[in-house]
RNA sequence: UGGGGUAUCGCCAAGCGGUAAGGCACAGGACUUUGACUCCUGCAUUCGCUGGUUCGAAUCCAGCUACCCCAG
């Protein structure tokens, strides 16, 4: 075993409070730390500001200060071909796709992993808010001490290698500790605000974001039974399970609609109204790519909980393998919003067991 | 061009002489490393138009206009 101080650790440094305060905890640890910031995305906000560049210079000023080496790769071509044209695939295919599950698949655990190598990392690390442990020999994926922030359901799609590799030094520290360190040190992203969107890509916009790479059809919204209730922008712009946007409203029961379905072929937008509407609600899912941090499941069919979207408590579920990377997932309540595309993942307890993406959802 | 009915926010809809409920939609915000969901706040000085009665009308009266229904 080697020392702390001769173990090499690569920090993925966003530009944020989290990856900051990560970097010192490992420094505190006594382990040799190297800082790297990822620009996987080039492009400039509306005020023609490179928002990425601002961020590095936020690496920058941290990194000075706690005296931590740092340095800048790029990734754009990776993230461009491994996550983004996947991410467009998806929702011409009229799916949602989660694409920072994708991110951390192939860029931060794998080509940024790769990279971190050639610098001599005997491990990564990366401000997420998730734990880590090896039993029997293998590295498990454990939500992080504050559930609150846990950020496991974004890593479900990670391997054996990758999380046998990586270090979560939020791993048991909050949110606002996180923030009391920050302050402490007088890091300048102590109060910088939480960033959201898509990971690299941030928050803008979303339909005119999408509409800039993919050409939107307008067609019709309608019952399941074929009424007409009003018009879309085009089908990729909604999720099943969506309620804002669709500008209905008077009709009916005066209830909200919600989004249950989509009909590529006749490019209708299926909606039904009413939050307790039985349509919504769905018994079941087939989950395909599902892999597991174990690299094996569980069993060939158990019983664990499982999220099919970030934030969402855990809910009950009977899982079965189907053949290969397919499974079957049967839930023990009913669950709405169960969108294709999206990921589904699954925990036993404090233990992430991995996650797949939903195919389809069944009533 | 005979009779009856209805006209209140983008939509649905309370109100019935005392000074414009509510819901949906929409907008803004919160929450949030996807997309969504959820939550909070906002949203008709004005009630088809024009007059009249009244201290006071969206509410009563008259005329006009529009639409709907039944008869032609």
């Amino acid at each position: 075993m080697k020392e702390k101080k001769d173990t090499r650790i690569v920090i993925g440094m966003s530009g944020g409070v989290d990856s900051s305060v990560a970097a010192y905890l490992l420094q505190q640890e006594g382990y040799d730390v190297v800082g790297v910031f990822m620009k996987n995305w080039e492009e400039k906000d509306e005020d023609g500001h490179c928002t990425a560049l601002q961020d590095f210079e936020d690496v920058v000023e941290v990194s000075e200060k706690l005296n931590l080496p740092y340095e800048l790769v790029n990734f754009e071509k990776e993230y461009w071909d491994r996550v983004f044209t996947y991410f467009l695939d998806e929702y011409k295919r009229g799916r949602t796709p989660n694409p920072d599950v994708m991110c951390n698949k192939e860029i931060k655990f794998k080509a940024f992993l790769e990279h971190a190598e050639t610098l001599g990392a005997d491990y990564i690390a990366m401000g997420h808010y998730a734990a880590k442990d090896v039993k029997d020999g293998k590295a498990r994926l454990l939500r992080a001490k504050d559930l609150n922030k846990d950020q496991t359901y974004f890593l479900c799609g990670l391997n054996q290698s990758q999380i046998a590799k990586a270090v979560f030094p939020l791993a048991e520290v909050t949110k606002p500790e996180v923030r009391e360190i920050a302050e402490k040190l007088d890091l300048s992203t102590a109060k910088k605000k939480d960033s959201t969107g898509i990971c690299f890509i941030g928050e803008r916009d979303f339909n005119a974001f999408l509409d800039k790479f993919l050409p939107a059809q307008p067609g019709k919204i309608v019952t399941p039974d074929g009424q007409v209730m009003g018009d879309h922008e085009g089908l990729l712009y909604y999720t099943i399970g969506q309620r804002k946007g669709l500008g209905i409203g008077g009709k009916g029961t005066g209830e909200p609609w919600f989004v249950i379905d989509k009909n590529i072929k006749t490019n209708e937008l299926i909606v039904v109204q009413g939050k307790k509407n039985p349509k919504r609600y769905k018994s079941a899912l087939e989950a395909e790519k599902v892999t597991w941090i174990a690299d094996e499941p569980p069993a060939e069919s158990f019983t664990c909980t499982a999220k099919f979207r970030y934030r969402q408590p855990d809910q009950g579920v009977d899982v079965k393998r189907l053949e290969g990377n397919r499974w079957l997932v049967t839930f023990h309540e009913k669950q709405a919003g169960i969108a294709p595309g999206q990921v589904v993942a699954f925990y036993d307890g404090r233990v992430c067991l991995g996650g797949g993406i939903i195919d389809f959802a069944i009533d």
